[in-house]
RNA sequence: GCCCCCGUUGUGUAGUGGCCUAGCACGCCGCCCUCUCAAGGCGGUAGCGCGGGUUCGAAUCCCGUCGGGGGUACCA
């Protein structure tokens, strides 16, 4: 469908820690790319520097890697439109600021902060349309050598077009912006930094993109950064093919309030430090504004890649919902490989004190039996530590949830574990079927127990806890001598 | 104030004039299964913001209205 090879961008600001609407952004780009075999660029836009921060930088780098975004021209990678961040392109941005000074397409604006203010304060009084008046379009030599006298230090304002500026947005359709409401705006502040507004557009020219999809705050900008387009375009910056701009629906926060970065459910590595697997967050994101068929949700990403459509995105702003997500994670979770998923436990099971920095063969061994076990029953996979804790830890490290021990191990409850223990004393074979034998035997038959009231106690004698995996299979893994030990720590008072 | 965008169950969506007595998923509720919890199976709950048109026929097209959001920066 597209003639020109597709190149567009995902273009942050380091401020901050990432936020689920940034990935969301980035993947739309990213699929978007793949699905026509495009180049995904990643510039990292850091003209702010009172806001930037090295920390929020490495914090992107990670959190795009650990979602599997890979980029073709970026930090780290490279490319042949390098650098990637702006704050190593500021003679670029110079020199592009001089060509427009040079041509007329911007001029040199003294007027203080004060002034635009109070004028535009008027302006809206009157009903007047708002923003800069043009005050200093046609300022004499005289006149701004005057107003330099004095000490002021211009912006350089980009002169606007007078004629309506209408586009059509990849997701919206045909959108018209007057030009009386598209004021001149600033490109380079008085201390000679160059802002957004230049440097955004800039490198979409230079870098040759080809669509840009961003989110819809930005769509209100999107008539002075074509003018700027047309403007270069005169000049013969970049390759003069302004592009194809695309705006995403909002990712909000619960009620009508968007997701903002302090919010901790927008927080990325929040998500990632709970166990969430970059597939499954990565499909529950692509559901905030796109669907894959109508009666499906589950996919992935090389799914999405090959489905992926920037015109069948939703118009209308998303709830994030951290329910749907959890169920989304849970139902990729249940679908990896057990040996792929107890991998990717080991890290929760060493930040928890589980094991130790280096599991042995032994613990590895039982965790790949364990892990079919507890595989059904997690939502994320920080859940391990709670669930399958009780097999790692040894007999002076293991304790009982003080709730849950009161509840089951009282008096009755002890008599019962110790039922338990005898039925279990002498059990020549040591396996899940032997121990679900005996145990029925001796507690349900035996003492005349309901299932759910025998195996209760037992449960919270071996497993510290009322809720756990299989209780049989549990005292398999545990072992013979453990398990007993545990019983037989739980005794009637004499 | 001015400009722009958006409006299907609680949430995400499907729906682009008849296939819609509006489908799917999450949530919630109930039942089954069951050694706990899950998973699974079955069933239920709840929606086209409102008002006019156009049309034989509208969630779908038009107008208006109301509501929500964004912009209106020497932030991005």
């Amino acid at each position: 469908m597209t003639e020109v090879p597709v190149r567009v961008r995902f273009c942050p600001s380091p401020t901050g820690s990432p936020h689920v609407g940034l990935a969301r952004t980035a993947l739309f780009n990213w699929a978007f790319a793949r699905h026509h075999q495009g180049t995904f660029v990643f510039r990292i836009e850091d003209t702010d520097a009172a806001r930037d921060s090295q920390e929020s930088y490495d914090t992107l780098l990670e959190v795009l890697r650990w979602l599997g975004m890979d980029w073709d021209e970026g930090p780290e990678v490279g490319g042949d439109h390098g650098p990637y961040r702006q704050s190593e392109r500021y003679e670029i941005y110079a020199d592009v600021a001089a060509r427009l000074l040079g041509s007329g397409r911007a001029y040199h604006c003294y007027c203080s902060a004060d002034e635009l203010d109070q004028r535009n304060v008027e302006a809206r009084a009157q009903g007047r349309a708002p923003g800069y008046d043009g005050h200093c379009r046609a300022l004499s030599a005289e006149q701004a050598a005057a107003y330099a006298a004095e000490g002021r230090r211009p912006v350089v304002r980009f002169r606007m077009p007078d004629d309506a500026i209408t586009f059509d947005d990849l997701v919206r359709g045909k959108i018209t912006f007057a030009a009386d409401n598209v004021p001149d705006f600033v490109l380079v502040r008085g201390n000679g930094h160059p802002l957004y507004t230049l440097v955004n557009p800039v490198d979409d020219a230079l870098m040759e993109i080809t669509h840009v999809l961003r989110g819809e705050d930005l769509l209100s900008s999107t008539p002075r950064q074509i003018a700027l387009h047309d403007a270069l375009r005169e000049l013969g910056i970049g390759t003069g093919v302004t592009p194809r701009f695309g705006h995403l629906p909002y990712v909000m926060g619960q009620g009508n309030k968007k997701l903002s970065k302090r919010d901790p459910e927008a927080n990325l590595l929040g998500y990632r430090d709970r166990g969430f697997l970059p597939e499954g967050l990565l499909n529950y994101l692509a559901l905030l504004g796109w669907a894959i068929a109508e009666d499906r949700d589950i996919f992935s990403m090389e799914e999405m890649v090959a489905a992926f459509e920037i015109d069948r995105v939703n118009l209308n702003p998303a709830r994030f919902d951290l329910k749907k997500a959890e169920a989304i994670n849970a139902t990729h979770l249940r679908a990896l490989d057990p040996d792929d998923l107890a991998e990717r436990l080991v890290p929760f099971l060493v930040e928890a004190g589980v094991v130790g920095e280096d599991p042995t063969p032994g613990q590895r061994a039982l965790l790949s039996a364990a892990t079919p076990l507890v595989q059904e029953r997690m939502t994320t996979l920080d859940e391990c530590v709670g669930m399958l804790g009780f097999l790692f830890r040894d007999e002076t490290s293991f304790t009982r949830d003080p709730v849950d021990a009161e509840k089951l191990l009282d008096e009755p409850g002890r008599e019962v574990v110790r039922a338990a223990h005898d039925a279990l004393a002498a059990l020549p074979q040591w396996t899940t079927e032997g121990i679900d034998e005996a145990l029925r035997a001796g507690l349900v038959d035996g003492l005349g127990l309901k299932p759910r009231n025998a195996f209760g106690p037992v449960r919270v004698a071996v497993t510290g806890r009322r809720v756990s995996p299989p209780l049989f299979e549990s005292l398999e893994l545990l072992g013979r001598e453990r398990s007993l030990a545990r019983l037989a720590d739980v005794q009637p008072a004499t």
